[in-house]
DNA sequence: GTTCTAACA
DNA sequence: TGTTAGAA
């Protein structure tokens, strides 16, 4: 698979890090149930320099617990709220990177969004635009233009 | 003030 | 899973 030059992030979500009672905070999931989380192996802190130490998160892990939090109060029970997680993480990245290779910039005007969505086809003769009008998407494909 | 582990409800 | 205890 060809790889592109990748861009530097313009946000760095590493330096996003929570303590066990901010993360309490943000997910409505009590420190107590976090820490049996970890001891089941259903999420994980960050690498603690020795135990007795207080437990750092990530961005990844905060997204992880919402998750599993919302499934929870779907009724799904925590073991298979954790294995619908790690699904959907899953198909949430490869989407992004579908969307991340398709998008090639987009133009706004007035109220009208038309977004390059890449080349529409195999010989690069055609370019695909996503169009979104009050509210209402659709699609056009148009003669790709030279230096795209 | 917060978090740690361990123990008991 | 909640709530405590004493220590860090």
């Amino acid at each position: 698979m060809e790889n592109r030059k990748k861009l530097p992030n313009f946000v760095d979500l590493d330096l996003l890090v929570f303590r066990i009672g901010e993360l309490s905070r943000m997910t409505g999931i009590s420190s107590r149930q976090l820490r049996y989380w970890e001891q089941r192996g259903y999420i994980s802190a960050m690498d603690r320099e020795d135990e007795h130490k207080a437990r750092l998160y990530n961005f990844h892990t905060l997204i992880q617990v919402l998750i599993i939090s919302r499934l929870l109060d779907e009724g799904y029970r925590l073991p298979s709220a954790v294995e619908k997680m790690h699904d959907m993480v899953k198909k949430m990245s490869i989407t992004r990177e579908f969307f991340t290779r398709a998008f090639q910039g987009i133009e706004v005007d007035g109220d009208t969004v038309k977004m390059n969505l890449g080349y529409f086809d195999d010989a690069h003769t055609q370019t695909l635009y996503g169009l979104n009008e009050d509210g209402h998407i659709r699609y056009e494909v148009e003669p790709a233009h030279p230096e795209q």
